[in-house]
DNA sequence: ATAAAAGTATACTAAAACTATAGACTTTAT
DNA sequence: ATAAAGTCTATAGTTTTAGTATACTTTTAT
């Protein structure tokens, strides 16, 4: 059930752009070199990684000078399932229960098919933790480890 | 997130291979060529997957004429778990949250890391399912779902 | 106007993983 | 002895992945 590197450095980038601007809160616009250095990160992947989610919709960029990417809409209106997805294509383990891209998959009787109901209680279990994750989530998330670690 | 042929094929012989046989009720003995034909797996292919299976422990098998694979133990103490980390390894989508194969993945720190939070969330729900989810309750549900298609 | 910064777009490649096939060998019932 | 079954290992073909390379195009500071 592996996450491409596609797939992980993609969700990377877009958590770190949704992560404020030091000085003002706005979401930041950041460069490419910027992000893959700070991720560690080949920069020619990012780019296209970048370049996909751009043409998907959920970032876009300012060329030139001084340019650079930033997420398309307000970081709690986009959520890791929507990342995912145009990276990695259908959450589901296995065609048959993909709400995105279902194919039968030659079992003789779908409906009754002990393979499949289970797949797709998998299926539901990942879209569900996917699809309600913002990214603003996320932030929320790393602001509360980081004080817990300092409680500890 | 994609299971892959060679874990769907085991998890489909080992849910056939649970059936019990029309007579008696004690797990049924097969042989490859009647798994192959029911399930539509190219034979030999299948026989590698039912060797690793075996080697796995989850199988026995009886060389010979008139022999064949039957389960290693009752289907109820065999988990969907534990045969697809046999086939398709962890079930982690990233390797740092993986109990089985933990792996840095080289974030400067993991304890903050929103994917790596957000990614062990789905992770434990996915292994949640697999894990207490045995062969006989696979049979239960196709016997449930057979049933609901009756009543309709 | 122009040069440099930055993104756009495709094509390509090396390596790995996946799926499948082949063939020689071993065991067992009869 | 022999035929039916599983065992084991090698390998071939295909697809996917990860990353490079190259040749644009757009924007903007000067």
């Amino acid at each position: 059930m592996r996450l491409s590197k596609r797939g992980e450095y993609g969700l990377r980038a877009m958590i770190t752009l949704a992560e404020p601007a030091p000085k003002n809160d706005s979401p930041a616009m950041m460069q490419i070199k910027e992000i893959s250095q700070r991720e560690q990160i080949s920069p020619k992947f990012l780019e296209q990684i970048l370049l996909t989610l751009k043409n998907a919709g959920l970032l876009h960029s300012k060329m030139g000078i001084g340019g650079g990417y930033y997420l398309a809409r307000p970081a709690s209106e986009i959520t890791l399932g929507q990342i995912f997805r145009v990276l990695d294509g259908p959450v589901a383990p296995i065609k048959c229960v993909s709400q995105m891209a279902y194919e039968s998959c030659g079992c003789p009787d779908e409906e009754t098919c002990g393979l499949r109901l289970v797949m797709g209680d998998v299926r539901n279990a990942i879209a569900d933790i996917l699809d309600h994750t913002s990214l603003s989530d996320v932030m929320k998330r790393q602001d509360r480890a980081r004080k817990n670690l300092v409680i500890k």
